[in-house]
DNA sequence: AAGTAACCCGAGGGCACCCTCAACTTGTGC
DNA sequence: GCACAAGTTGAGGGTGCCCTCGGGTTACTT
């Protein structure tokens, strides 16, 4: 075990974090590392010390914005007694948070490369989809070959959409799901 | 009138032109400058004598390939009898296009702010959509609230997934066109 | 064949971002 | 309060790309 670190050590690096997220949310996943040292009021060592690859610092933010977030999403959506609401529900969700903040949109949409464990989080969101697409497909109120792929298809659309037009993804949701039901015109 | 170019001008501008061709489709609009000068084997100093900016490169490569490839698109598109397959004939290849060259398809999602002599260019191919898409939706075949700027978010939405998956633009084609159509299920 | 304008070249300065490390400062345990 | 480990700092080297400019080369003219 890690030996505590120092009283100071613990500050920065929330210091660190905080700025992170908000550089994260503003500009991406990639966004350089220096300004958010410079928005944390840290000199950009410490950032390398506490954080020595950027990967580092995404598995200290993201998990813990996205596991939730998700599941939070996929809960509701179970929650919905009709099947096709459900799938309506969860995608609302799932575009909403894209939309939110970009660090989500470039995670969910895997505009970069993810460490291990991001990517092991993401595919546990991705778990709790497959039952709301079984869910919906079994109904018969979905295409039954609606498939998983068609999911991140549309993310990486989405997330497109997004950058270029903040409310837009709500319109071309409405317009999907319109060619991905079956019957109830 | 300018005065004529020497001959080994001449032909180090069009190894010039050809070298950005294809680095442009391979590598998207914003393919290092330098590496366009190599591989044409001429001096990144020659480039800038014949293209002081990327803009003007990119001006005398554009309007001329994607000018008659937008209007051939339209013309197969108007050529349909049927108002709706003219309208799916008309997407596809639009989308075709995005999918076969990178360049094209910086260009036509406006991945990268354009020239106002591109841009002109994507505008009288814009208008040729305007046709195709009014003409499906007054014969009833077309969602009646379905705009150009869906046709714009489209152009984003393809973009995107042509990226990750090149083949993918279909499937996406075929569960959006589906949810725009009106009636024949 | 020589003179000249046109053209080509590439070293180099600028910038933004990456990351490291040796010297300094500060918290903590005794 | 002292000593030392823990933590901080920022200058600076590396990389990739931008763009310029002064000096060398080459095609055209006569």
């Amino acid at each position: 075990m890690a030996r505590a670190l120092r009283a100071d050590a613990v500050r920065n690096r929330d210091k660190l974090l905080a700025a992170a997220a908000s550089e994260f949310a503003a500009r991406g996943l990639d966004a350089p590392l220096e300004h958010i040292a410079k928005r944390a009021g840290v000199s950009i060592g410490t950032l390398y010390n506490h954080f020595p690859t950027r990967d580092d610092l995404l598995d200290a933010l993201l998990p813990e914005r996205l596991g939730p977030a998700m599941a939070e999403i996929a809960a509701q959506a179970l929650a919905e007694d009709d099947p096709w609401r459900g799938f309506e529900t969860y995608l609302a969700g799932l575009l909403g948070l894209q939309a939110r903040d970009r660090a989500l949109n470039d995670a969910i949409s895997q505009r970069i490369p993810l460490s291990p464990e991001v990517h092991a989080v993401c595919g546990q969101g991705f778990e709790q989809a497959l039952l709301i697409i079984g869910r919906a497909r079994d109904a018969g109120c979905l295409r039954p070959d609606f498939e998983p792929a068609d999911l991140l298809s549309l993310t990486w659309a989405m997330a497109a959409v997004i950058q270029r037009n903040p409310q837009g993804w709500r319109r071309f949701l409405d317009l999907y799901l319109n060619g991905v039901r079956v019957g109830r015109r």
